[in-house]
DNA sequence: TATGAATGAGCATTCATTCAT
DNA sequence: TATGAATGAATGCTCATTCAT
C-alpha cells in the first residue's frame, strides 16, 4: 500500500475511533452525567484503553467540547439544508414542523443537551464553549429569518433577534418537556406548534 | 411547659432546620451541581453538623427529593393564587406576561431547575418525583386554561393538553435561554412572548 | 473528665498523630523519594487512613513543609542551646566538634535533607520554604559568629557572612559525604574538621 | 565503503546519538527531577523516537547510570589535566580557587549532582554506581594530595584520606549552598575558601 | 441527641514500557 | 532498524457515610 494511502487510512481510522468515543461518551454522559461517567467506564464502552482516550482528547472537558462542536455542526447542517433547498424558512418550518417536533422528542439527545447545559451552569469553561456554539447557531437562524422577510415589512433589529430567540426557546423547551411527558399527543402538539411558529414568523 | 407544647416546639424547630438546610442545598446544588456540592460544605452553609443532616435526610438523594417537593408546593401556591384572584387565566397571563418573563430570567432559579432536571435524567427515583410534581402542576395549569375557555368554543381534550403543554414548553424554554443569552432585549422578548401566549390561548 | 482536659487531650492526641505522620513521611521520603512515596503507603506506615492524613495536612507538599519546619526548629534549638550555655560559639564548636560531626553522619537524616533539597530544585514552592528556613538558620548562626568576635577585630559584613556560610557549607558537605563514605575514620575526620572550623572562626 | 568502515561509522553514529540523549536527559533530570522527566519528553528533547531510546538503554535507570558514568569520566579528565600540568596540587588549587568556586556556583550542574545523589539514596543500583565513581575520584584526588606532600612531612594514611575527603566535602557543600544562596559575595567567599583550602593542605 | 473525625472506595490523569508495523 | 500508538497500573486527592463519644 502506498504511503499516502497509509496516511489517509490512519486519518480515517482516527476519525472513526474519535467518533466511536464521542458516541460512547454522549451515551454515558446522558445516562450518568458528566461527573458520574468515569473515564474507565468510558474506555470500556468505547472499546479503548484509558490511555488512548487521552491520545485523542486532552481531558474530560475536551470531550464535552467535541460533543458540543459536533452538535453545532449538526445544527448548522440542518440550517444549510434549509438554505440549499432554496425555499423560504417560513415555508420550510411550516412544512417540516413535524420533523422538527420529532427531533425534539428524541429522549437521548434531549437528555444529553440537558446534561451539557447543566455542566455549563457549573463549569465556566464549558459555559464559554456552549455560549459560543449557541451564538453561532442563533446568528445563522436569525439570518434565515431575515431572509424570509424579503419583500415584507422589515422588523427592527431587536424584534428580529427576539423572534429568532423565541423560536429557539420553543424548540429547546419542547426538548426539555420530552423528558417529562413522553406520551403527549403528537398530532395535537404539532398542530399547536405550527400555530406558534406561524405567529412568531408572521407580522 | 407541657409535654404537648414541647413536642410542638420540637416539631417547629425541626421544620425550621429542614428549611434552612433545603435553602442552603438549593443554593449549593445550583452553584456547584449535585455532585460538586459536598455534604461538608452543605453542613457549613446550613450551620449544622454533618451528622445532623443525616438525622433529617437519609442521604444526599433525599435532599434533592425534598427540594423538588418544595418546588412543587411553591408552584401550586402560585396557581392557587391565580385561582383565588378570581381572574381569568388569559387576562392574568397577558397582563402579567412581564412578570412571567422576569421570573424566567432569574438565572439562579433556572440553573437549579436545570440541575434538577439533569439529575432526574440519570436518577430514576428523582425522575419519578419530578414527573409526579410536573404532572400535578401541568394538570393544575390545564384546569385554569379550561376555566378560561368558559363561554367560548370548547377544545378537544388533546388540544387542551397540547396548548397547556406548549405554554409550559415556552416558559421552560425561556428559562434555559436565560442562561445562554442574558443580554436579550427585555421589551422585544416580552412583546413576542405576549403574541405567542395569545396565540396559544386563543382559538 | 472536665471539658478543658478533654480539649487538651484532643490537642495532645493531634500533635502525637501529626508527629507520627511526619516521622513516617520522613522515613518514606528518604527511602523512596518524595514522588516515590505514595500517600497510601504513607497512611499504612503511619497507621492512619488516607483521608486522615488530609485532615492534618492540606496536601503532600504541606507534609514536606512541616518536615522542613520541624528541622528548622531543631536547628534553632541547637543554636539556642549554644547561646544559653553562655559560652562563646568558637569554644562550643571546637569542644563539640565531635557531636556536630556525628550528627552529620546520621545517614537517614542526611538522606532526607538531600531529598528535600532535590525536591526544592524542581518545585518552586518547596524551594521557597527551604530558602526561608535556611535564611533564618543562617542569620541565627551569623549572629552567634558575630557575638563570638566581641573584643576581637571586627570583620566586614561580607566577610562575616562568608565565614558563616562556609561553616554551613562544610557541615552540609559532610552530610552529603556521609552517604558515600560511611567508613571514613571518625577520629581523622574530626581532627581535620576542628582545624577547618578554627580557621574559619579565627582571624 | 568497506564493511569495517560501515561498522565504525555505525559505532560513531551510535555514540553521537547516545551523547545527544544523555545531554538531553541530564538537562531534563535537572529541571524536573528523575521522576518528573518523562520518556516522551526526553525523546522529543533528544530528537529521537521513544523506541530508539530503549534501543540504546534498557530503561530509565540505565540512563541515570550512564550520566553518572559520563560525569565520572569528566571528573577524571580534570584530575588528569592537573597531573599532566606537572604542577603541584596545592599551588594549582590556590591559584585556581576562583575557578573551583565558580564551578561550584553553576546552578544547573549542582542541581543535577543533587538529583543524582538523591536517586542514589533510594536506588541501590544507582548508589553502587555513584559510590564506584566517587571512590575513583576520591582516590585520584588523594594521590594528587599525596604527591603535593613530596619533600614535606608525610601524613598518616588516615589523615591523608581525611584531608582529601574534607576537600571534597567543602566543594560539594558549596555546590549545595549555591542553590540556596545565589547572592553571596563571590570575593568574600573565595577569600574564605582559599584560607580553608590552605588549612586543609598545609601541616 | 449531636458531633465531626475517620474511613476507604472511587476519581481523572500520567507515563514507562512494549510491539505491530 | 525505527516508530510512536497502545497499554493499564499507579498516583494524589475527595467525599458520602458511619459511629464512638
Amino acid at each position: 500500500m502506498s504511503e499516502a494511502h497509509e496516511k489517509a487510512d490512519e486519518c480515517e481510522r482516527r476519525r472513526t475511533r474519535c467518533d466511536q468515543l464521542l458516541t460512547a461518551a454522549a451515551e454515558l454522559f446522558r445516562r450518568h452525567g458528566f461527573h458520574g461517567a468515569s473515564m474507565a467506564e468510558l474506555a470500556k464502552t468505547a472499546s479503548m484503553s484509558v490511555g488512548q482516550i487521552y491520545h485523542y482528547f486532552e481531558n474530560k472537558e475536551a470531550i464535552v467540547a467535541a460533543i458540543v462542536e459536533r452538535d453545532l455542526q449538526h445544527k448548522l447542517a440542518i440550517f444549510e439544508g434549509f438554505e440549499a433547498s432554496g425555499k423560504d424558512l417560513y415555508d420550510v418550518m411550516i412544512e417540516q414542523v413535524d420533523r422538527g417536533y420529532d427531533d425534539s422528542r428524541q429522549v437521548a439527545k434531549s437528555a444529553l443537551m440537558l446534561e451539557i447545559q447543566a455542566e455549563a451552569a457549573r463549569n465556566p469553561k464549558v459555559a464559554r464553549l456552549v455560549d459560543e456554539s449557541d451564538r453561532i447557531a442563533h446568528d445563522k437562524l436569525r439570518d434565515l429569518v431575515l431572509k424570509s422577510r424579503r419583500g415584507k415589512r422589515q422588523w427592527p433589529q431587536e424584534e428580529l433577534e427576539a423572534r429568532t430567540e423565541m423560536l429557539v426557546s420553543v424548540f429547546q423547551g419542547l426538548r426539555l418537556r420530552a423528558l417529562r411527558r413522553p406520551d403527549d399527543s403528537r398530532n395535537a402538539m404539532i398542530s399547536v406548534l405550527r400555530m406558534v411558529i406561524r405567529r412568531i414568523l408572521e407580522d
